[in-house]
DNA sequence: CCATGTCCGAATGTTGACATTCGGTCGTCG
DNA sequence: CGACGACCGAATGTCAACATTCGGACATGG
């Protein structure tokens, strides 16, 4: 399993604007509905407005922004049928992604996603940034798929991604309590199914984990009557 | 039930451009592995390069296409990886989008559906254009995710569709007689599935229909050691 | 007072020119 | 003779200007 040195990846201009505009949209910088102009944007970024384009079209591919015809693209809102819609896929997704995983998962695989495990607990025990903990929740199901090695799946996860996290933080803004005691126990029986040979037991435990975090989400949604 | 009237889509040129180009690559056109030039596209069709980057995008996310820095788009090629990898991945999308359309399928739901399976029977009775018949089994399942009506999942299948639709034109191309066999006798099982009440009949109904495509798909690809 | 039609500002869609990068070829040196 | 390195053509990445379209404000007529 050996991979390459490196492979440092050339990107283009629009890459990094997406990648600033996509931590804007995560920092609240860009609150759901908030139009996303392009020579705004343009000129905020010191870039022409065709590589603005360009990371828009990249964001929009992940689901983040909404864009139509000679219409400003907005930042998606967090409605309850969205949050169902995400979740709904990403538990079909992830069940493929760990099933597939388990059949390729090699030894340093499994002490990888251990790392990441062992980290999550470090933050929840130290009260450490919540978004921390956001971002190695991703990493972690990042990794599985990594694993699963099926780039048409990959590119199906990464198309509903950055909603996730963007659904994460959210329900780490109010109150994210149960979801610090969850997150860590879930997480390792995963990889202990993972480690397994039952498929169908690796795939009721991801769909199971997913299904907890839309229960949770939503919970945290509904008092939201604002 | 009701929908609007007509609902006219505003287009771009870009997307005639996809289009074009799409229809190119299923006629055979752009073989496997043929590089799509900018410059040479917006000549022959009559608009800019930057109209042509933009449909080129769109067959990208289509996953018809790959692209990288500085380097020639190209068309994808049709490798056993690659059939393993959709496959694989249509057969967790189709399962959750029939159990999903199940819930919210209505009378004329069915009937639309049936008026399909009945085409495609015409045309395997007639003998007529086998494209016609892919055609119509891809429109059966674009159906299928309308009435399952969750966007996000419907933007995964899109993202697999144009492959299907390639694989499947491939399989027709060369020796197509067991799937005309069975393409309509298996539809009708959905449908019928689709009426029941049972989540999980479905799901397998729908995972079984994919799983047999694959097998065909693989085996019809084997003998071809040229 | 409400409905309708027209006009206008602002934003996106489109275009062609310029800058950057890639792959291969040619030449040179060990 | 083989390997390394610089050059060069061609293709993509980036940019700023022009054309088109949208939504609303305003005026007008019923």
């Amino acid at each position: 399993m050996a991979r390459t040195v490196a492979q440092v990846k050339r990107r283009g201009v629009g890459d990094d604007a997406a990648d600033l505009v996509r931590e804007a949209i995560f920092d609240g910088r860009f609150p759901p509905g908030a139009p996303l102009r392009e020579v705004e944007l343009a000129q905020q970024l010191g870039v022409s407005r065709g590589s603005v384009r360009e990371g828009l079209a990249v964001l929009a591919r992940e689901g983040l922004i909404r864009t139509g015809w000679h219409r400003p693209t907005t930042v998606i809102g967090i409605e309850p049928e969205d949050v169902e819609e995400v979740y709904a896929l990403r538990e079909a997704l992830d069940g493929l992604a760990a099933r597939t995983a388990q059949s390729r998962i090699g030894a340093s695989d499994v002490s990888h996603l251990l790392a990441l495990v062992d980290r999550m607990a470090a933050e929840t025990a130290g009260r450490g940034d919540a978004t921390a903990l956001v971002h190695l929740d991703i990493a972690f199901h990042d990794t599985l798929y990594t694993i699963a090695a099926n780039q048409r799946l990959t590119r199906a996860w990464q198309a509903v991604r950055s909603q996730v996290h963007l659904f994460q933080i959210r329900r780490v803004r109010d109150g994210y309590l149960p979801y610090r005691d969850s997150v860590v126990r879930e997480h390792r029986q995963i990889i202990r199914s993972l480690q397994g040979a039952d498929p169908q037991a690796v795939e009721r435990m991801a769909r199971e984990h997913v299904a907890a975090a839309r229960q949770s989400l939503l919970a945290s949604l509904r008092p939201d009557t604002r």
